[in-house]
Order: structure tokens, then C-alpha cells, then sequence
DNA sequence: ATGTGACCCTGGATGC
DNA sequence: TGCATCCAGGGTCACA
């Protein structure tokens, strides 16, 4: 479900609410979503004030000083503040209280995750291996050339796969190389360093429109107020199958690659 | 090493 | 109405 900017979205939201206030209970219905939840949460941060949450592509972390709550909203995951006596609804896994504020983890397919990290999130397993982080500067054509070298997938998994960049899923890779006027079947590899020159502005122009709006809702996702993302109006390609596209007026098109849907535009994708 | 498909899980849409 | 099938903002794993 959500992709960087739906999760960075959350964290702003979040951020603006929690930062510097202390946790004053923790409270878990599941035993586990992908993996266990951490049983010893409420040890760790009841007392503890929240200094900051940072994102690491589509991961949040929040910093409790002693150690890192690190948060994955997978496919169909939400963070809500609600109020202390708002009830818990089907698929509501976890709270962590904040006086009169909750921070709420609402998921119905339960792909996300919560684990306690101590030491450097870093150097975290789930962590160590992310690739670029499409919005710093350190995101360039060059880096991405070089990330790509040798590669023979095609470049719309390729820009989903974390390892290269992080934070760009299913709808805004469409979504980008729409925008970059790339076809979304070329072997990345292959792609010159004119059309890399395009693709990287491309994502971040992207996936910053989309931080603007709101982020996308297509199906689950909730801003940290419960509100809706906006973004999801103005796709490009992303859910348009058959209709218009919106620079040229040619039909987009609809195909599947690595068993996700990729949406086009046949004429100003090359 | 690299790339693809199955799988984790629930729920909504669609078709018979 | 009921049931079966397919699909969904992600990531990991087994296997070619």
C-alpha cells in the first residue's frame, strides 16, 4: 500500500503531534504481523519521550534514545493519533499511548512489522542493504548508472527493487517513468545516460508531487488524521487502463511485469 | 549472481 | 444469494 511518500507523509504528520512527548502505555492484540511483536515494547519506551521519527525509504523509525521502534506499514498498513477512548476496530493490532493522544497500527493483511532495534538501525539487517534514498542529492543519474550496470530485468521492477533505490513501489515506478517518457520494458542496463539524466529528476519530481498532495489513497491508506491522500487524482498511467492518456490522448495500457500491473502510455514511452 | 514466481493475509470486486 | 476466482501502495524465500 503505501509507498515513500504515503509513509513520509505519516511522519510528518506524526512528527508534528508526538515529538518530545512521553509514552505512557503500550498495548498489543496480536502476538505478530510479519514478524513477532516486540512482547518487551512497554518496558522499553513507558516513561521514555519520543525524540524524533525518521524514515529510511518505507520504513519509520522512531527514536526513543535507548533504542529505535521500527515500523513497516507493508501493503495495507496505517498509523492513526486518535483519542485515548476511541475503541479499537477490527485489524487495530497495537496502540502506544501518549497521555491523551494513541498512536494506533491499523493493518488488515498484516504484511507490516514492529521491531525494537538497539544500536545503529543502520547496520539493521532490513536496513543494511537499501539502496539510494531517491530524494537526497546523493540520488543521481550517475549513481543510478551505476546501479543498474549489467542489469538485464527491465527498469520498472528495477526501480522497485530496494537494493537499487528505495521508497518507489508499484504506482509511482509507473508514475515516474511515465513522466520520463521511458518505456517501462527496456532492460536497465541498457538505458543511455540521456534517459537517466530523465528518469532521476522524473522520480523525484514525482514523488514529491506526491508528498504535496498528500499521498495516494487508493484502497487503505490514512493520513495520520485519518484524512485521504489527494494524489491519486492525478496519476498519470497508475489504475488508467484503456483511458486517455492525459499529454498525447492514446490509450494507456495495461501489462504485468515481475506479476505486478504496469500501466503505460504506448506512444510517449520509448 | 540474477530474475521470476509463490507466498504471507484479508477483503473487495467480478463473474457464474 | 452464494461461491469461486482474481486482484491489491510490499517484501522474503526457493528455485531455475
Amino acid at each position: 500500500m503505501p509507498e515513500l511518500p504515503e509513509v513520509e507523509v505519516t511522519r510528518l504528520g506524526l512528527a508534528a503531534c508526538l515529538t518530545g512527548e512521553k509514552v505512557d502505555q503500550v498495548t498489543m492484540r496480536v502476538p505478530a504481523l510479519r514478524y513477532p511483536l516486540p512482547a518487551a515494547l512497554s518496558d522499553r519506551v513507558v516513561r521514555r519521550a519520543l525524540r524524533q521519527i525518521r524514515r529510511r525509504g518505507k520504513y519509520l523509525l522512531f527514536d526513543f534514545g535507548t533504542g529505535h521502534l521500527l515500523i513497516h506499514l507493508g501493503m495495507s498498513g496505517s498509523l492513526r493519533l486518535v483519542e485515548r477512548n476511541e475503541p479499537p476496530l477490527r485489524h487495530d493490532h497495537f496502540d502506544i499511548g501518549f497521555g491523551s493522544k494513541v498512536l494506533r497500527m491499523h493493518d488488515p493483511r498484516r504484511f507490516g512489522a514492529a521491531l525494537w532495534l538497539e544500536g545503529d538501525p543502520a547496520t539493521h539487517p532490513l536496513l543494511a542493504h537499501l539502496g539510494a534514498e531517491p530524494l537526497s542529492r546523493q540520488f543521481t543519474p550517475r549513481v543510478l548508472g551505476a546501479a543498474l550496470t549489467g542489469r538485464t530485468m527491465a527498469i520498472k521492477p528495477a526501480i522497485m527493487d530496494a537494493g537499487i533505490v528505495v521508497g518507489v513501489g508499484n504506482i509511482y515506478a509507473s508514475e515516474s517513468l511515465h513522466r520520463a517518457g521511458i518505456d517501462p520494458r527496456l532492460p536497465a542496463g541498457q538505458l543511455a545516460p540521456a534517459r537517466l539524466a530523465r528518469l532521476v529528476p522524473a522520480i523525484k519530481l514525482t514523488l514529491r508531487a506526491a508528498i504535496r498532495a498528500g499521498g495516494s489513497t487508493v484502497r487503505d491508506y490514512v493520513h495520520a488524521n485519518g484524512g485521504s491522500g489527494e494524489f491519486q487524482q492525478r496519476h498519470r498511467v497508475y489504475g488508467r487502463a484503456g483511458q486517455p492518456c492525459r499529454q498525447c490522448g492514446a490509450p494507456i495500457r495495461l501489462l504485468r511485469q515481475a506479476n505486478r500491473a504496469t500501466y503505460y502510455c504506448p506512444r510517449c514511452q520509448r
